[in-house]
DNA sequence: AATTCGGGGGC
DNA sequence: GCCCCAGAATT
C-alpha cells in the first residue's frame, strides 16, 4: 500500500516549477529566487502566481505603488525582501543588468541571488552558493567553520565552463560521489551544527476597534521594527490622533507566532470607536478590503482572534 | 562574526 | 512542542 507521503513526494517531484520557462525571464527568475529565500517551494508557487499575474513585468512591479507589493507579499515573511524588490525594480530602469557583479548592486541582491539570475537567465560562469551546495560540499570536503564561505572559495573551480546555469540548477536525485565523500561516515558533523539562539518572548496588547459602519482601524508598522511597512492592529499604549474610543475594550484572547528569533504573544482586545485619523498611518479599513492589505500572519491571526475574517 | 528579519512543514 | 531551513542587511 502506498502511504500518503510517498505519494506526496512524487507529486512534488513531478511538478513543473512556473518560473523555469524556456527561454528563461531575468525578471520571473528574480521574483523566485528572492521568494524561495528561507521559503519552501510548496509555499512560495501561489504566491509567485499571484505576484506575476498583478506584477508582470519589471516596469510593472517599478510603477506599482509599494504598498500593493506589500500586500502581495502578505504571509510570506521577510518583509524587506518585498521592499527590495520593489526598490531595486525602481533602480533598474528598466531592465536588469546581466552580470553578477553589476546585480549585487542592487538591493536585495546578495551573492546567491545575484549568481542565481546572472547565471540562469544571462548564462553567465558564475557559481553559487546556497545552503545545499554548502551542506554538500562541507560533507564531501570535510569543511569544518564556515562552510558557506569555504564553499564561495571552492566553488568556481567545480564549474564546468558554458554551463554554469545548467549546473547551479541541477539537483541530486542520487549521490553519484559517495566513494569520494569525506563525510560519508559521520555526515550530521558536516557542516558543524549551529548553536541555536534563545528566543525571548515579545508580548503586546493590541486592540480592535470598529466603526459604526463596521471599518476596522489599522496602524501601519513603524520602520526598522518587527513587520516594518505592514499594517496591524494597533497596540493599545500608542495615541491614535483623531480616534475616539466609544466605551470599553473587551478582552477576545491571545495569539502567538514563534519566529526565528522571537516568540511573539498579543493580548487581542476588542471596541468601538469613531473619528477621523490625523495620521497618514492611521486608517480605517473596510471588512472587505483587508484581503488585499499588507498584513503579516500575525496581525491576520490577531484580527481573527476579535472575529474578523481576513 | 553576530544578529535580525517570518513563516510553515515534518515529526 | 521541537526540529529544520532554497539569504540579505545591518551592526
Amino acid at each position: 500500500m502506498f502511504s500518503t507521503k510517498l505519494l506526496r513526494w512524487f507529486r512534488r517531484e513531478k511538478r513543473v516549477l512556473p518560473w523555469r520557462t524556456e527561454p528563461r525571464d531575468p525578471y520571473r527568475t528574480w521574483i523566485s529566487e528572492v521568494m524561495l529565500q528561507q521559503t519552501r517551494v510548496d509555499v512560495v508557487i501561489p504566491y509567485y502566481q499571484r505576484f506575476l499575474k498583478r506584477f508582470p513585468t519589471l516596469d510593472k512591479l517599478a510603477e506599482a505603488p509599494l504598498d500593493d507589493v506589500l500586500a502581495l507579499w502578505s504571509g510570506l515573511g521577510y518583509y524587506s525582501r518585498a521592499r527590495n524588490l520593489h526598490k531595486a525594480a525602481q533602480a533598474a530602469g528598466g531592465a536588469l543588468p546581466r552580470t553578477a557583479a553589476e546585480l549585487r548592486e542592487l538591493p536585495g541582491f546578495g551573492p546567491y541571488t545575484a549568481a542565481a539570475v546572472a547565471s540562469l537567465a544571462f548564462g553567465e560562469d558564475v557559481p553559487l552558493v546556497d545552503g545545499n551546495v554548502a551542506r554538500v560540499l562541507a560533507r564531501v570536503f570535510a569543511l569544518d567553520g564556515d562552510a558557506r564561505a569555504q564553499a564561495w572559495r571552492i566553488a568556481p573551480g567545480l564549474l564546468p565552463r558554458g554551463r554554469a546555469g545548467q549546473f547551479n540548477e541541477a539537483h541530486c536525485t542520487s549521490c553519484t560521489i559517495r566513494t569520494v565523500c569525506r563525510g560519508r561516515d559521520a555526515p550530521e558533523q558536516f557542516p558543524e551544527p549551529k548553536k541555536r539562539p534563545a528566543r525571548p518572548l515579545l508580548e503586546w496588547e493590541a486592540v480592535a476597534l470598529r466603526r459604526r459602519d463596521g471599518a476596522i482601524l489599522l496602524v501601519r508598522r513603524p520602520p526598522h521594527d518587527l513587520f516594518a511597512g505592514m499594517w496591524d492592529l494597533p497596540a493599545t499604549e500608542i495615541k491614535l490622533p483623531g480616534v475616539r474610543l466609544r466605551g470599553p475594550l473587551t478582552e477576545k484572547g491571545v495569539v502567538e507566532q514563534t519566529l526565528t528569533h522571537r516568540q511573539v504573544r498579543v493580548t487581542v482586545k476588542a471596541g468601538r470607536a469613531s473619528g477621523t485619523p490625523r495620521s497618514d498611518d492611521l486608517r480605517w479599513v473596510g471588512p472587505n478590503a483587508l484581503h488585499q492589505l499588507g498584513l503579516s500572519s500575525l496581525a491576520r491571526k490577531s484580527l481573527r482572534k476579535a472575529g474578523i475574517a481576513c
